[in-house]
Formats: structure tokens, C-alpha cells, sequence
DNA sequence: GCCCCGCCATGACAAATGTCATCCAGGATC
DNA sequence: GATCCTGGATGACATTTGTCATGGCGGGGC
């Protein structure tokens, strides 16, 4: 029997999960929680065999929380549900020692398919998925450009960046144009959305 | 036996949710689809009582499908669940007649139920979402106000969007101005940003 | 009819933004 | 130690923006 906790933030979604795995043979979802600081506390507690995370939660994301459990409950393996395709969140998760990283527009057996397989030690990535990242270049933009950048997302003026950051507005300009010089894009504006959309932000 | 339209555009979630309300008794789910122009075609076709829609699938967003089932499917009563709480959005709903109007943080015996007052003619609107929107003021933005904030928002430069929407540069100025002043934030993007998370746009 | 409002357009000016040449510090290389 | 390179930082300059005052046009509402 695998031992299953199961992590994502809307209820329902979450309440559907648990109906629809609970009837698998096999599997027993131990645990189930819409936040990432709760997952990574339940999984240190109650040593699942298989941790299921969102990537888009409350008090900790995912991807965070993978590595989080990755160092303190060592033995419990990791995989990634998502409904965002994000080239950027795959590397990440692998980054993270993630076992499994699957979109949620499979079906639900090959879900559990793949969950039995990382419990057995396999991993399983979802081809799709897979194909965006690898035809993907690596992010071209230094941690400085990605701070800014950062920053920048919510709209807010040059000025209020550089205090933020601490910088002069002439630097935080510099890395502003050199980021959209990389990601051939037109402004900042552009190049948020851009990086936003590769998972790099 | 309540017979249940089911659109949802995440295969998997979609398919819990399947798991989760068919062994609700009562409801039978006479159909499934991840478009929304094909829950339009299978309303219209399958005579559903109760058709349950996620706002964000390609093809037609729940809205817009919610608006045509309305017209082409009037014995159809019509419900929207999602994840973004945008109060535009509550409002374009009742708008479109739809009867019910619940977030995806419910738990499944609650939603089982809201199906059901739906069949039976009554409303159900969740109660958080309905007091953000009604605290909410409407709308302010003129339609034309509208068109340069949506051209705006892949951020574009003002002499590309003037040149989309056949209007001078200035004239597309102006109106992201007075877009800007109404919102009450710093610059275009932001703006875009706000009426995006307002479901205006 | 008259007035108001939304829409379209100009021109001018101030402020924010994008671009470029340049400089510095530290690490790698030889 | 001299050299090269990269990321980080700066200021000057041109361009793009946001803002404001203004005016014309047409359709509803009173």
C-alpha cells in the first residue's frame, strides 16, 4: 500500500483527488492539505511513501516545498502536479530532486500509473512537458536582471524599483534593457509577461 | 436523476470530478468536455438539466458558453465554478443568467448540493465572492478605454496599439490616461494588471 | 432645440523609460 | 603579475510615456 500525501489548494479539487485515488488499489492517501509549509510539516511527520504537490499554493509553492521536503523527510519521493506547463517550473523541479512531474490534462490513470511508478523508484516526465524544456534555451538573465525584473511585474515605476533594490535608477534601467534585449521583446512590460510565461520569473 | 453537463477543461480535474459527483446519488453525468464551445453544441444537444461550467477553457470561456447556452438551451439551467475569484466575473454571470456561482475552495458536498438547489430552481451565489462584488464599485472604464487597455496588455507600445485599433497616438494616449486616473494607479500596465484581476478586461 | 457625454483628435510639455559608452571589482587564465 | 572577461554599477542622451488644455462631431435625454 503507498502511502499518499496529497497537496493543492482548492478544496474541491483537492476533495476530487482524494475520491479518485482512494479508489485505486494500492494507493492510501494518508494526508491532504492546500498549503506548502502544511505539506512539507506533514510529510516530515507522517513519512509518506509519495508526496503529490501543486505548484501553485498558498505559504509555500510547490517547486519550494519539493526541495523543503527533499532535505527533511529524505525518504519520501516527490512529483509535481500542474496545470501550467511552464518550461522553467520542470528544470526547477528536477533541480529539486522531483521524481515525477505531470500536467493536468492527463487522465487520471495514467496518474496513478505514474505514482506507483515513482514509488518504485522510476521517474516519469511528462513527454509533453519534457519536449517544451528540453527545445527551450536555458534563462539568459543574471540573478540581478531577474530581481529587477521581478520587481518590476507588479507595474511599478523605475524610481520605486531602485529603492527597492537599492540601486540607482540608471542600473536598475541598464538591467531592465538588457533583459529585454535577450528576450527580443519591445519593453520591460513584454519581458515580464515573457519570463513570466517561461517559469524564470 | 439530475442529468449533469460537465465542462472543465484540466483532463484530470475533470475527470475527479466526474468520480466525485457520479457516485453522488441523484446526479448522473450525461456528459463531459474540456471546450467551451463544444459544452455549447452538447447542451444544445443533450438537453442537460443542469450544466456545469469552469471559466477558463479554450475555445469559449465559461462566460461566453454560459451566455449561448443561455439563448440555444433555455431548459438548461446553468452553473460556474472556478479558482479566480474576480468579482467582473460574478457580475457578467448573473448578467448571463447563470443560476449558481461557486469557487473551487467548496468542499464536494457543498457543490453536490448547489447542483441540486440549481435543479431545483433555486440560486445559490458563494457567499465570499458575492460580497466582493457587491462592494465593489462597477465598471468605470467606456468601452473605448477598454479596447486600448486589452490592445495594452501584451505591452505593447502606444504607436502599435494606435495603429490595431486605426486610432492616432495621442488619441490612444488619452484614453490609457483617463484609464490610468480612474484606476488609480501609477501607469498602463498596472492598470491593465488591476482590470485583468477585476474581470473587466 | 439644447446640453451633456462619449468619442476622436491635436499640440505642447514634463516625466518616465530605453539605450549607450564607460568604469570598476573580482575571478579565471596564462 | 598582467590580462581578459563577466556581472554590477553609473550618468548622459534620445525616445517614449503620461498629462493637460482644447476643440470638433454625433447621438440621447430633457
Amino acid at each position: 500500500m503507498i502511502k499518499l500525501l496529497l497537496a493543492e489548494d482548492h478544496h474541491l479539487v483537492r476533495g476530487a483527488f482524494v475520491a479518485l485515488l482512494g479508489a485505486e488499489p494500492g494507493i492510501e492517501v494518508v494526508a491532504e492539505t492546500g498549503r506548502g509549509d502544511e505539506a512539507v510539516r506533514l510529510a516530515v511527520e507522517l513519512r509518506p511513501d509519495v508526496a503529490m504537490l501543486d505548484i501553485d499554493m498558498p505559504g509555500l509553492d510547490g517547486l519550494a516545498a519539493a526541495e523543503r521536503i527533499a532535505q527533511e523527510a529524505p525518504g519520501c519521493r516527490v512529483m509535481i502536479v500542474t496545470a501550467h506547463g511552464r518550461p522553467g517550473y520542470l528544470r526547477r523541479a528536477m533541480a529539486a530532486g522531483v521524481r515525477g512531474f505531470v500536467g493536468k490534462d492527463n487522465s487520471a490513470a495514467a496518474l496513478a500509473k505514474v505514482i506507483k511508478q515513482v514509488h518504485d523508484g522510476g521517474r516519469y516526465i511528462d513527454p509533453e512537458l519534457a519536449a517544451d524544456a528540453l527545445t527551450m534555451e536555458e534563462c539568459p538573465l543574471t540573478p540581478r536582471e531577474l530581481d529587477t525584473l521581478r520587481a518590476a511585474s507588479g507595474g511599478a515605476p523605475v524610481s520605486r524599483i531602485a529603492r527597492e533594490l537599492s540601486l540607482s535608477e540608471g542600473t536598475v534601467r541598464n538591467y531592465l534593457s538588457s533583459a529585454v534585449t535577450k528576450l527580443a521583446v519591445e519593453n520591460r512590460h513584454a519581458a515580464v509577461r515573457r519570463a513570466r510565461d517561461m517559469g524564470w520569473l
